[in-house]
DNA sequence: AATCGCTATGTCATCTTAGATATAGCGGGG
DNA sequence: CCCCGCTATATCTAAGATGACATAGCGATT
């Protein structure tokens, strides 16, 4: 009995030139929305911080104004949070992702055939 | 005016371990299907003929039966076809790239009012 | 004013990848 | 029987991405 491979499609979006997004920023904007930490996102994802902050940066480079907005100092040493923009492009993600795998999900399933036919 | 920017969803699939499917195998290998040769697809992509023959192996192992044939010496050095599997995925991921673009039209206009929002 | 944890940023070693180059083998056709 | 163009494959080098490490600044809290 073949068990049922379902097959997830996480689109990466070439926005424009030197702007990109795919599955590994969105994860972190989310995480970095809940931890409201960019160091705590990238130690949760196991990622360097650095690493991080370099992807954050990309995105508020690339759309010309922040996706995130950082605190320096203060209680906690500091902190960050999700701008308007970067919550409307983690749920514009979700909900395109979403609306992907369930609309080709007939089309995903051709190709899982190819691979099984033996 | 703002000039209308369409944005064309190209997905990759992570088919297995090891084994994926994206924009770039899958020009070489329609193109490939026209030229019936190896380094004559790669040079009309502008890619090396080892990083060509690496991709369709790739395909090759992953698939675990070719979606290539080649015929080494003879007329004109030997050549290179397509299998029913190649030709098949090829015709999926039109298929499937289709269908993206078109189910998801909304979405991808989220994104690009996004961008544009200033 | 000393502490603390986080942001911010630079430097450097390293690891991976890609590409360039070289070479061998094949077999039909001139 | 030699030539040609293509497949096939190894080797070496260049380029780029990546992560580890180091360091500085900030400001609320104590």
């Amino acid at each position: 009995m073949a068990e049922k491979k379902t097959l997830l499609l996480r689109p990466r979006l070439y926005l424009d030139e030197g702007l990109s997004i795919g599955p590994g920023k969105i994860d972190l904007l989310r995480e970095l929305g809940r931890s409201r930490s960019i160091s705590a996102a990238a130690r949760e994802l196991g990622m360097p911080y650095k690493r991080a902050w370099l992807l954050i940066d990309s995105l508020n480079q690339g759309f010309g104004r922040p996706v995130a907005e950082t605190a320096i100092g203060g209680s906690g040493g500091g902190g960050a949070s999700l701008t308007p923009l970067g919550e409307r492009l983690v749920a514009a993600y979700d909900c395109l992702q979403t609306r992907l795998n369930k609309s080709a999900r007939t089309e995903l399933a051709t190709f899982m055939a190819l691979l099984d036919e033996s």
